[in-house]
DNA sequence: GTCAAGATTAGT
DNA sequence: CTAATCTTGACG
């Protein structure tokens, strides 16, 4: 196995630290009894109220509201009414932290995956966050579990060394103004699983 | 009540 | 570049 399931104490830290610290790790997913699992390769932060970019500046809505929740908790929303994008809640209760999950590389569940993909490419499968989704069977539904979950939680896996992540600017967040600006987005450095927008920009 | 825009993606 | 399609927040 890949180690150890990561609980509360994990989340329970800086949004941006925990971001950093969940590449390498292990996404595990059950569908049918079936382990998919995902190795992540980018993240973004998004702090609470403070944020302008973040779902949670506005206070809490029917939407939002596991954005407020205890860290570990999962946020998944529905965005341009097509695609799901899941996020872990971080730091203290209440602060509306979480950590947006953009892209892994597929580990073990490669066929149902594919079967959840319906026709994609292969490579394809988990680049970006709406991909992510669609692989792993996850939705609404799915918005406000406990990490562990029986069907969905994270192992230790791997943490990449420094000199393997890189960082910028979050994606699609033009309107948050300088928060825009804020490096809160990291990936492996030459990932062939990194979403489009991260391959496009890297150099 | 109306309405524009969004933490995206696939197809022209 | 644009369509697809649902939730939200701003505005009356």
């Amino acid at each position: 196995m890949s180690g150890r399931r990561l609980g509360p104490a994990f989340f329970a830290r800086p949004v941006e630290q925990v971001a950093r610290d969940l590449l390498g790790r292990h996404l595990l997913r059950v569908v049918d009894g079936e382990r998919l699992v995902l190795r992540l390769v980018e993240t973004e932060a998004y702090a609470g109220e403070t944020d302008a970019a973040s779902h949670a500046r506005g206070g809490p809505t029917a939407r939002n509201r596991a954005m407020f929740g205890p860290p570990g908790v999962t946020y998944v929303y529905l965005i341009y009414g097509l695609h799901h994008c899941l996020n872990l809640v971080c730091g203290p209760a209440g602060e509306a932290a979480a950590v947006l999950l953009r892209a892994g590389e597929p580990l073990a569940g490669l066929e149902r995956m594919a079967a959840l993909r319906a026709g994609q490419p292969r490579r394809d499968w988990a680049r970006g966050p709406g991909r992510l989704c669609a692989a792993l069977a996850l939705d609404r539904r799915h918005d406000g579990l406990v990490l562990p979950h029986p069907e969905l939680w994270l192992e230790a896996g791997t943490p990449l060394p420094n000199a393997a992540v890189a960082r910028g600017p979050r994606v699609g967040v033009d309107y948050a103004g300088a928060a825009a600006r804020w490096p809160w987005r990291f990936l492996e450095k030459g990932s062939p699983w990194v979403s489009r927008v991260s391959r496009a920009a890297a150099p």
